[in-house]
DNA sequence: TGCTTATATAAACTGTTATTAATATAATGC
DNA sequence: GCATTATATTAATAACAGTTTATATAAGCA
């Protein structure tokens, strides 16, 4: 006999799949490559060079943001130039706001309400 | 010699202080606790059945949002009720919004630009 | 063909962290 | 004081992820 969560909130899909999408964007390497990839696409030489890591480090964080579908890839020659997918950006954004948007705060905080 | 990154962005310390925090929110434990702390205060026994985990795994994941500044604790008799920091989420918000925010991409997006 | 450059992949190492099991603390009530 | 309940802490385990080193692929060029 499996325990169940008897919160609703706490068996919301929504959650662990943002759950997944934090841990991608919160190692210190990814989060400052989006950073830059705001100002448009580079490639994977000018990531290196702008983040101070190593050629291969950076292209394996570049493929963990690409599997998770935060960016893009484009090859020319023997380059690879990286950039955002807006639309994912948009929705990591919304699916943040609902989940932990300030908004969703009581106005008189702390109560005791079920949840 | 050790090298530096190059890109101003990359450098910035507030993308360190948010990973630090994405870390900290991006295990489906924490997040889901944080979910249901919005409904209002939660003893420990409550987010353990709640989310149909162990005493001690509660506990410890309490302590870490607790450490991070994200909820608060209130003694009462031998039970321990948490709640949610509401300055620390609002703060937690705009630095998201600020780092990762949709309104940062420009209209015609890739484009190449220095960063 | 061979040489160089850019990127990706694989293997190994390392450090971190979630989880569990066991134990400790601390308050309450008999 | 003793037993019970709620929570915290500690130690041990196991899984995972970042990093480095070494190697592979693949395009461009002489």
């Amino acid at each position: 006999m499996e325990k169940k969560p008897t919160f609703k909130c706490a068996a919301n899909p929504e959650v662990k799949e943002l759950s997944e999408m934090l841990k991608v964007i919160s190692d210190p390497s990814r989060l400052r490559i989006l950073c830059t990839l705001f100002f448009g696409e580079k490639c994977v030489c000018e990531v290196e060079e702008g983040l101070a890591i190593s050629q291969p480090l950076a292209s394996h964080h570049l493929g963990v943001l690409r599997e998770a579908g935060l960016v893009e890839v484009r090859k020319e020659g023997t380059s690879s130039y990286y950039s955002l997918v807006p639309e994912a950006l948009q929705k990591l954004n919304r699916e943040f706001r609902e989940i932990l948007g300030e908004h969703k705060l009581p106005d008189r905080y702390p109560e005791r309400s079920r949840c």
